[in-house]
DNA sequence: TGTAATCATCGAAACGTTTCGATGGGTAAA
DNA sequence: TTTACCCATCGAAACGTTTCGATGATTACA
């Protein structure tokens, strides 16, 4: 049971009292740090149900030193969304959850001294960043201040960080050759236009750097589009289709898929039988995509699990060498037709 | 400038040190709470500038019996996506941090006892919580322990409680309306099938009701179903759409456009020409559907900031009486053609 | 039977703030 | 010059834990 909201909480002090043993021992009692004897512990145990204490956590963490907390940083959506950052949140919120540790989420996403302040106010131990760019203050930041982090992403220069990435050069790589053999000769990426103040996006860069290999291997034509859900990039993009009619597939990564079928549509080119794509996306919103595409998930999700295990497991134990983790995903094919049924 | 974070985080004692002043005098220049001299003020600035110093929040929370903290619960991600969920989550943070309050976030969303633990355990000062049901235990629960909260969504029993809602019953309303006036005489309300125990689910229930009374009041015939993204919900559509061919117009509710959309695709009906659609969807994911469908934007982000807002005003001062917020949302007419177009 | 070792328990200090009441120097009024 | 009052500052206690070293009671061994 819990104790009446309307009156003072009960704390180890009261659990002290009502079990007739020393403060002290109700600390090792609970912790298990000292051993106890069977019979107190009991009692201890019984107290402490009997009046629903419960540890008060800020008096923990000023003692100990440690808030049993990680703090999160997460573009806002007040404008745009980016639906894999949401993904990712509740996956370390799921990590969080499952060593018991409370997680801080913040939206002042690039700025670097809020960043570091929650750590530096004992309100969390450790960080996850996402969103980073090739190059990133705030990993630079807290890596010369010495507090644990991990990156959903990663930057140019990982030596020593712990990270969680998707491997976005090799899925665009696999997305090419695929649809090489489905014969495409000619055919564009869709990647993401940097958002406000973010050039050098990660995922970004190395999608376009896996795409100049991938088609310079093949030697097939490759065109590299940076664009959004916006009205002009809608624009752009049923530009360039019009001028180029031997541009018969396309890679997208993330939203990117929107403004694309949306101008196929209104240049009445039909996905699959006209038109082949693959998309990069979260499996979560597979489903809302219509027509089905054939997709290379990103396991945002679990990407964000991952991120907050590695970064929880550091804490326990500092001396842990940092993880790095770069993941695949799966090629699934659902409606990439070849562009002259060459293949049938 | 930071201190160096090897070294131990300096604390106000070294401020009152450095600056030749007591600790509390330190206190009171840094809070205001009493009146201070000009020249003191400034010693302890310039030494709170020198050092680097940052209070410690969980001390100044065990001391100030509060965290300066709410807690937010939002539904896991890990399956399938509610993509308002996030929006309302980064609408709650950029409340907490406009008025300098950590924002907690946890998945276990539907367990009464960890949410009220956050507050008994003085992580946080106030909950947020979301996805409600008509009658919900976490309410209750929270209400009789006397703790502060706010919802997203509301339920049955509103009295003393403070919530932001969406009319879905007035915007469904105005949705038959809409195309009760463009000529159809036959529609679906493609309601959010009821995800894992959450049946009651307050949008759900009340954008039926809603339905129910539009449509009666009108005389048309509506059709009520509950659906999702999976592919049993797409097939039970296209059944649906196939034996009822004179429905020409439906109203969806977040993700349902999606099977109602591929259903639509695969019996070749054409939208808008042949079938008209009104989405009630978060603005932010507007241009992600293809076609561009008329809809009624529900405003997530703001809902969820007006929640951390009306939560953290009641902490300030308890004296506050609870905040009831409806909120509407514009219709967006893009494209719902008349079934016959008989009003062109 | 005396001493050493082991074990469970206790007492007290400490973590870094906030805040209450006390103190003393200064000015204003008598 | 004395008394009263105000204002800025100080000292100390308190918030609820964790943890160190000490204490006393057992047990093991000589």
């Amino acid at each position: 049971m819990t104790h009446n909201g309307r009156q003072r909480a009960p704390t180890m002090v009261d659990i002290a009292k009502r079990s007739g043993v020393a403060l002290s021992t109700v600390s090792y009692a609970l912790s298990g740090k000292r051993p106890v004897s069977p019979e107190v512990r009991a009692r201890v145990r019984k107290a402490v149900e009997e009046l629903g204490f419960q540890a008060h956590a800020p008096a923990r963490a000023l003692k100990s030193r440690s808030a049993r907390a990680i703090s999160v940083f997460c573009p806002t959506a007040r404008d745009s969304l980016e639906i894999e950052s949401h993904l990712f949140l509740t996956g370390i919120a799921e990590a969080a959850s499952e060593f018991d540790y409370s997680m801080l989420m913040s939206t002042a996403s690039q700025d670097p001294e809020g960043i570091l302040s929650t750590i530096e106010t004992g309100r969390a131990d450790g960080v996850v960043l996402m969103e980073v760019r090739m190059a990133d203050e705030r990993v630079d930041r807290l890596r010369a201040a010495g507090h644990p982090f991990s990156i959903i992403g990663r930057t140019e220069m990982n030596d020593g960080v712990s990270y969680v990435d998707f491997d976005f050069a090799g899925a665009v790589g696999r997305a090419v050759d695929h649809l090489y053999e489905l014969g495409h000769r000619r055919m564009a990426l869709l990647n993401r236009a940097p958002a406000l103040s973010m050039p050098d996006y990660g995922p970004t860069v190395r999608s376009r750097t896996g795409f100049e290999h991938a088609t310079a291997e093949l030697s097939v034509e490759g065109d590299h589009l940076l664009t959004g859900t916006s009205g002009r990039h809608y624009i752009e993009v049923l530009r360039y289709l019009e001028r180029n009619p031997d541009c018969t597939a396309a890679i997208t990564v993330s939203v990117t898929y929107a403004p694309l079928l949306a101008a196929l549509r209104d240049l009445g080119r039909r996905v699959p039988e006209d038109f082949s794509v693959v998309a990069i996306i979260a499996s979560q919103i597979v489903d809302l995509v219509i027509p089905p595409l054939t997709t290379i998930e990103l396991p945002a999700f679990e990407m964000g699990r991952l991120g907050g295990e590695i970064l929880i497991r550091q804490l326990a134990d500092p001396e842990r060498p940092p993880a790095q983790v770069l993941l695949e995903g799966p090629l699934q094919v659902r409606s990439s037709a070849p562009p002259s049924r060459r293949h049938r």
